[in-house]
RNA sequence: GGCAAGUUACCCAAGUGGCCAAAGGGAUCUGACUGUAAAUCAGCCGUCUUAGACUUCGGGGGUUCGAAUCCCUCACUUGCCA
């Protein structure tokens, strides 16, 4: 799954003198074990280190990238990587700080627990001494019992000591309290790295900081069942300078599988970058230089609307996780769609292609606008079109939709499409049978 | 197991028999200004072929001309006691 030309490509900044000086630049470190030591291990002969993820999802989102470009910038540094799908932990759910989680049937897991191992897998290299190994926790807890789990595990772990991890102290604080299946969570969590320091010497997990407890609980583990230190690693919560969530397009998440966030939404969130996070951006989803990098915060400073940086993160971005072709794409349609030129003037099938970068939609010639807002995702029910259209925000082939009761009749471009705008940027294509 | 409090729209949160499609805040969305930014201001913000109708206030049942509001019951959550 993984594209030998885009890894190819990928490199750590050489003016660097090591990795750690270098990831920490980056902002990639928030927290983590004893810095002096995990510096001099990092710059040191290949170590085994291991990020989980969990299936809650039929794919991986941005702040899983997050983990999987360090990864890939530890794995550059000539260390090796264990890339776990939680086919266990998946099924028990961490503790997230609001409310509990609501548990997925088997098959779900299951199922996601393939998808996310083909997604793990594409961003590492599967060559060479330290080739990416692929595990699944389900591998080592399914066939343990739990009096076995119990006596061999449980009786490491104190309970005054799991009550105080934020993830748990925080529900145990709130009126959604928490059961004791994710209560055991972190056991569980700290079980997978004793076993991956056993079978493999694993000596170091990333994951994000809020996973904290989780990797501590781990370490302390593995100190006190093999009389062994561990080291991990915590990335920052990735912000917006307003505050606002990262990782969120028009408030769902931006998936990295192409069928659920298309490369060409993908490409447009990117390019949507705030100038306040353009370069901490460039920094962790990029493998671009310090100096071009630095380059680049100058631009934003002197000619902001060029988004010179923006573009570059865009495409940087998009054509890791989607490949060349489909960055092109998106990059076509873009043009396309926002280019100043008239839309009729477009040749044909650049603008067909465009359109099949959008949500779309196939229809008859005399559909009424509103329906096609729904059809096309563009809204979400007929009275939101209505309302859209009410407001003077929907357009269709540029021109202002004024009438909640126009159809696409006459507005239909050369080719049997048409192009269907709400507000100043979301767009859909329509298709004319 | 006992007692008490609670479950309201995407989230937080008012509302304790008609004036409730349901206050307020936040988020989203639209408009103006812009650079397909940010900030700010304004509007919208259950569904449906506007007006009008319909379905909502944890689930089910009941009282009433009328219930988010009262009663019963079930589920779940929290706290205290055991």
């Amino acid at each position: 799954m993984s594209d030998p030309a885009i890894l190819a490509l990928q490199a750590n900044d050489p003016t660097f003198d090591d990795v750690w000086e270098e990831i920490s630049w980056r902002g990639l470190v928030q927290v983590s074990t004893d810095t002096a030591e995990l510096r001099e291990l990092l710059a040191g002969p290949p170590v085994t280190f291991y990020c989980g993820f969990d299936p809650t999802a039929p794919s991986l989102h941005l702040g899983n990238l997050v983990q999987l470009l360090l990864m890939r910038r530890l794995q550059l540094a000539g260390h090796k990587p264990l890339g776990l799908v939680g086919g266990s932990t998946g099924l028990i759910g961490d503790p997230r700080p609001t409310a509990e989680r609501t548990l997925n049937s088997r098959d779900v897991v299951g199922q996601w627990v393939g998808y996310l191992q083909d997604q793990v897998s594409r961003f590492l290299s599967s060559e060479g001494d330290n080739a990416v190994t692929l595990v699944n926790n389900l591998d080592w807890t399914a066939p343990l019992s739990a009096i076995d789990f119990l006596r061999d595990i449980g009786k490491y772990f104190r309970v005054g000591s799991m009550l105080k991890k934020d993830a748990v102290s925080a529900r145990l604080n709130s009126d959604a309290g928490i059961s004791y299946t994710e209560f055991s969570y972190q056991v569980l969590q700290g079980m997978d790295f004793l076993e991956l320091f056993r079978t493999y010497g694993c000596v170091l997990q990333t994951g994000g900081s809020d996973q904290w407890g989780n990797l501590t609980s781990g370490i302390d583990l593995i100190r006190k069942a093999e009389g062994e230190g561990a080291h991990a690693i915590g990335t920052p919560l990735i912000t917006n300078s307003d505050g606002t969530k990262f990782g969120k397009s028009e408030g769902n998440a931006v998936w990295l599988d192409p069928t659920l966030t298309s490369p060409y939404a993908f490409y447009q969130f990117w390019l949507n970058t705030d100038d306040a996070d353009v370069i901490n951006r460039l920094k962790v989803f990029t493998f671009l230089t310090r100096s071009d990098i630095e380059e680049l915060e100058g631009a934003v400073a002197t000619e902001p609307f060029k988004r010179l940086a923006q573009r570059t993160l865009a495409v940087s971005v998009t054509s890791l996780v989607h490949g060349r072709a489909a960055t092109d794409a998106a990059i076509q349609a873009a043009h396309a769609l926002f280019g100043q030129g008239e839309l009729s003037d477009l040749d044909e099938a650049t603008l067909e292609a465009a359109l099949r970068e959008l949500p779309n939609t196939t229809t008859a010639p005399h559909a009424p606008v509103v329906q096609l807002l729904v059809d096309t995702g563009l809204s979400m029910s007929l009275s939101e079109a209505r309302r859209a259209i009410s407001q003077g925000g929907v357009y269709l082939n540029n021109v202002k939709v004024l009438s909640d009761d126009q159809t696409i009749e006459g507005a239909v471009l050369p080719g049997g499409v048409a192009v269907l705008r709400r507000g100043k940027k979301t767009l859909a294509g329509v298709f004319v049978v």
